[in-house]
DNA sequence: GCACATGATTGCAA
DNA sequence: TTGCAATCATGTGC
């Protein structure tokens, strides 16, 4: 990173090196100044020669044409249009938070969260990962950045001084030194944007790495997988957690809610479309549930919404004695006293109302139906359409 | 390597 | 905004 180095000697040249014996002149007695190969002896004895130099008034006065002359090249290198791309480099390097200090906690998840895809509540690996990286870039970037500031204003201050006793033998209009001063800020600016293009390229190439491989996707938990199918099929009625729901189901699977909600979205559908291949987890689940709910005996559970209403564990017992026939309920363990239970809660759940009301959560179960209406007469083996037979 | 399972994304409709 | 449906892309078991 030894760019200080090669920039330093470039700039001198530039400002220093120019054509005619004015630069030339002044050039050959500062570089002396600084150097160490003269004692100041030998330099102030110089310094005094020239002062005292007979013809020194005529050189300055050649040394103003001279100067007047080569004032109409600094006039033509000034105003350079107003750098479009490094505009460009800082707006990127402030919306991914680069820029900018870095902040504790949730200003350093801001930068992550912002980003197109990327999920707000989305705890995972890969964006801790990235807010880590990015932060370590942040670092990087603003110790650099520090870096050629003071390198920058060292290098000016050195220059000026430079320029003032140049002074004094040659003519350094105040504009010169600005313009000298100039050019040195435009050559670390230069470095400044490719430090700046850098670090957009770092954090273009974390991104692809870490965020932007938004299809990356790992297999849940079992432990998530089972909270989320113990609600599904204890909710078959109506499997639509609520916001709090989702957020107690993400808490438990280790999940995020917006994965719960992609999770009962793929579940509703892919239930929905093959009844049939989901029987044996629905009555897997739903045989869990009512034993646990045995266990706990009544009123066990804390939420009512964790609890199996009596219409799903109706129809999760329906749909098995329907695709296993009404005399065997196939895979459906009815052996247990949880599921005799299951039975009698069922049979009894059943029974309709005085009123001749419907049932009302297996009316609920219309969600598989409402958008692909199924026939009242199903496909033999395809138990999804049940509901409406109950339910009629 | 293939088929299937599954989480994520996208476009659309209500 | 939410859910559905289709689709993509990756994981997994064989």
């Amino acid at each position: 990173m030894d760019r200080r180095g090669s920039l330093w000697p470039e700039v001198v040249k530039d400002g220093f090196g120019r054509k005619g014996g004015v630069g030339a002149l002044g050039t050959r007695d500062v570089g002396r100044e600084g150097g160490a190969h003269h004692t100041m002896h030998s330099h102030g004895h110089r310094k005094h020669a020239l002062n005292c130099h007979r013809m020194k008034s005529a050189l300055f006065s050649v040394l103003c044409e001279i100067k007047g002359k080569t004032a109409m090249s600094i006039r033509h290198q000034e105003e350079d249009p107003p750098d479009a791309q490094l505009l460009r480099l800082d707006n990127m390097l402030l919306a991914e938070g680069v820029s900018r200090p870095e902040k504790r906690g949730r200003g350093a998840a801001a930068g992550a969260t912002a980003t197109p895809g990327g999920c707000p509540n989305d705890n995972s690996i890969e964006h801790s990962d990235y807010r880590a990286k990015l932060s370590q870039i942040r670092q990087i970037y603003h110790s650099e950045l520090e870096k050629y500031e003071q390198a920058c204003r060292e290098f000016t201050t050195h220059v000026t001084n430079l320029l003032r006793e140049q002074s004094r033998v040659r003519p350094v209009s105040s504009r010169e030194m600005e313009h000298m001063v100039g050019i040195i800020h435009s050559k670390f600016s230069a470095i400044q944007r490719q430090l700046k293009q850098s670090t957009c390229e770092a954090v273009m190439t974390l991104r692809s790495r870490l965020l932007d491989a938004r299809r990356k996707r790992r297999n849940f938990s079992k432990q998530a997988t089972e909270v989320l199918n113990e609600y599904f099929y204890s909710h078959l009625s109506n499997p639509y957690p609520s916001e709090e729901t989702k957020e107690e189901l993400a808490k438990k699977g280790g999940i995020t809610v917006s994965q719960v909600s992609n999770w009962f979205g793929n579940k509703r559908i892919r239930y929905k479309k093959n009844t049939g291949k989901f029987q044996e987890e629905a009555t897997m689940y739903t045989g869990k549930t009512s034993t646990a709910t045995m266990a706990r005996g009544p009123g066990g559970q804390a939420s009512c919404q964790s609890t199996p209403s009596p219409g799903d564990k109706a129809m999760t017992l329906l749909n098995c004695k329907l695709s296993g026939g009404l005399g065997s309920c196939g895979p459906f363990p009815l052996t247990s006293g949880g599921d005799m239970v299951l039975t009698l809660r069922t049979l009894a759940f059943l029974q309709p109302p005085p009123g001749g009301v419907c049932l009302q959560p297996l009316a609920n179960s219309s969600w598989q139906r409402a958008t692909t209406p199924q026939p009242t007469s199903s496909p033999a083996g395809d138990s999804g359409s049940f509901n409406s037979d109950v339910s009629n």
